[in-house]
DNA sequence: CTAAAATAATAGTATTACTATCATTATTCA
DNA sequence: TGAATAATGATAGTAATACTATTATTTTAG
């Protein structure tokens, strides 16, 4: 129903339970954001980190982390108690809203954003290992993450502003910019 | 203060106005957010057509629109009425409230992103204009756009995640995306 | 089986996001 | 100038939101 339109009310008539309940353990639904962007995010991490793991070559090792990172979130492989591929639908369409607050810096402080910065300060990492001499790897990480929840955005409601759709994804999208960026050729 | 804790009724004190006044001419805040993002998208495509106009050069062309596109608003030119630094700073801030609504497709068809959307087609063609063969121009170019606006607000609120500062701009790293992506040398 | 913990039910408050009505003030143009 | 028209202001009202507080009931844990 879009984070707008949503209260903990209709959440507690939905999974049976009562408003008041919901506010013992969510200060607020905004709070309720930061967690399930926190929780999603770890996940990703925990998947890039082992799926990268064992690669030794740089090159192979960035190229899988942006796959894991852009990839669309298909499969529900019962990972959890948590539904992923609803949860991804929420990140891609609400996530900005998380920190796009007059709050931010406050709740940045209070570490509410650990968890995302990490995942980019990791993928900026692996960038560098790639071309130590490029100066941008902070920016581009950071541009590849959020970039990518922004493309699917674009494909499902403006697919005028993107050059993705099914055959042709973020992920090739960003393989591609990637590997032209840092001089690759990983992708022929 | 931030578009959550504004009111019809606070920018009524504010200008010395009425809440119901306010009301006749926007149906509510989020129009008005989109009211502004037009005319804000609307402003930037002026001075982007303006200052590309005489260049044939497609690779020059295609640097002075990044140019403008990404370039910080600091000088208040006294172009209208409006406050351009004031507005830059409520894009950098909001604009993506405006399309992370549930609504957005029903207003999409409305017409409501038309400038946006034209302004990206246009800086997707010059791409496409200094590389034909290059395959995601459209994605390039709204990354570009969105990404800029993500940039100012990392320098801002998340430095650790973003390689931008006053002295390396969001222009300098988006104007190095493009040359390498599109393998130029522009920029040396 | 009892104590503690969690949950539900209910009530209540301040604020928001409007709509409606009518009075007042500006503006226009004949 | 002055009458019609348009814009604005003041006020009231409503349903919903975003909570807080209190007390009763149910669940769980040892």
């Amino acid at each position: 129903m879009g984070f707008e339109s949503f209260t903990f009310k209709k959440l507690g008539v939905r999974i049976n339970s009562n408003e008041s309940s919901i506010y013992r353990y969510f200060e607020n639904k905004h709070k309720l954001l930061l967690y399930l962007a926190s929780w999603y995010w770890g996940w990703m991490e925990y998947k890039m980190v082992f799926a990268t793991n064992g690669i030794s070559d740089p090159i192979q090792k960035l190229d899988r982390a942006i796959e894991i990172l852009t990839q669309s979130v298909e499969e529900d492989n019962a990972f959890s108690h948590i539904n992923e591929v609803i949860l991804n639908r929420i990140i891609v369409n609400e996530y900005s809203k998380s920190y796009l607050v007059k709050e931010v810096s406050q709740e940045n402080k209070e570490g509410y954003f650990i968890i995302y910065k990490r995942l980019v300060c990791r993928l900026s990492e692996m960038i560098a290992d790639v071309d130590a001499s490029y100066p941008y790897s902070k920016s581009l990480a950071s541009s590849v993450l959020e970039g990518s929840l922004h493309q699917y955005f674009l494909q499902e409601h403006f697919p005028v502003l993107t050059n993705c759709n099914t055959t042709v994804t973020p992920t090739k999208f960003f393989k591609d910019l990637i590997s032209r960026t840092l001089n690759l050729d990983v992708n022929g």
